[in-house]
DNA sequence: CAAAACATACCGTCTGGACGGTTTTCTGTC
DNA sequence: GACAGAAAACCGTCCAGACGGTATGTTTTG
């Protein structure tokens, strides 16, 4: 009879706990060691308590997936709020929730995204009515062809960034920052 | 004893075939996807042929890496064989190949890398060091902010292709690889 | 005391890969 | 050009471990 049989029990706090583990390895490990004996030991649950969260694989990628853009709508929403200016407001939003400095914890969290969109082929339709709706909603503000070059070579660092491939220092990211800034105002 | 046991024998054609259905699959159906037996069914050869080839799966991910750089090498370096302007020659070399008209046969090959890429961490060191001899070679020419801007949005633009999300209709994208090529030579 | 939140044990399948066999192709020799 | 090896190019079988998932318990909580 294991300790962890009697300790207090927090299923929300394990929830979150399984879906953070997950895409922790995902992305130090790659997709491919994200099992669900390897989830649970790592979140310090059985296999059954992860199962009892999660009845299977599926649909702990599924929250996964469901967590980040939650948090990411959050983020972004907040970003949109503090800013005046309606022209490129998404599109700031965007800039300033992808683009932050490197080894920034925050940021660390949306690779998993990539990966998980990359490694999952069946939620790239639910990623496709995501990137639609806000596509939808900022038509107008946001649809100039310079703010979708910007968007793009947000998502290009953002993927660089993802690859470990060599980017910028940080005086160059700085200045890069204040183009992509100037541009979604243009 | 089958048939294919006595067929003529291709060595070189069945190691490019293999390398080919390992990548068409994991772009369809996902990294996952990519076992030894799937790859060589699929190919029409035994696992123990597969395992000729290849003496195990990670030799055929490299083998997979390795044939994916060495096209895009040649790629990169015939249209930059064509540009007479130093300034952003590899720039908009990198634009020509990776941002082509929807659906192009020659585009989705691409694609995979970055699949592998993000699957395989083992291969992201060898990444990182192809696009480092790229970017020491080319330095002076495309090392502006505006150069890497663009090669950003054309890695955004591909990540988008792969993921499905919705691009632009191919006016805008027109427009877009207009301004791309424009920027390369500011 | 019922339901939720876990744990433990177990099973069928898939996967990577080792191994030995068979057929074709190559290579040198006459 | 013929012919014997030798090597290369396959095929088929088998296995150990990993993996996803089930079934059944035990403890905690409301």
């Amino acid at each position: 009879m294991s300790k962890a049989h009697h300790r207090k029990k927090h299923p929300e706090a394990v929830r979150q706990q399984l879906l953070e583990v997950a895409g922790k390895l995902s992305l130090e490990k790659g997709p491919a060691s994200v099992t669900l004996d390897a989830v649970s030991q790592a979140a310090g649950v059985s296999k059954g308590g992860l199962l009892h969260h999660f009845p299977n694989k599926l649909s702990l990628l599924d929250g996964l997936f469901v967590n980040l853009t939650e948090k990411l709508d959050r983020a972004i929403s907040d970003k949109m709020r503090d800013d005046p200016e309606p022209k490129g407001r998404f599109t700031r939003a965007y800039v300033s929730v992808f683009f932050q400095p490197e080894g920034m914890e925050d940021g660390e969290q949306w690779k998993v995204l990539t990966i998980a969109l990359i490694s999952e082929p069946h939620l790239r339709d639910r990623w496709r009515q995501w990137v639609e709706r806000y596509l939808a909603e900022n038509v107008g503000t946001d649809s100039s062809p310079d703010a979708m070059l910007v968007r793009y070579a947000v998502d290009g660092l953002w993927l660089a960034d993802l690859l470990g491939s060599p980017t910028m220092d940080s005086a160059a990211r700085a200045a890069m920052l204040e183009r992509l800034l100037t541009l979604s105002r243009s």
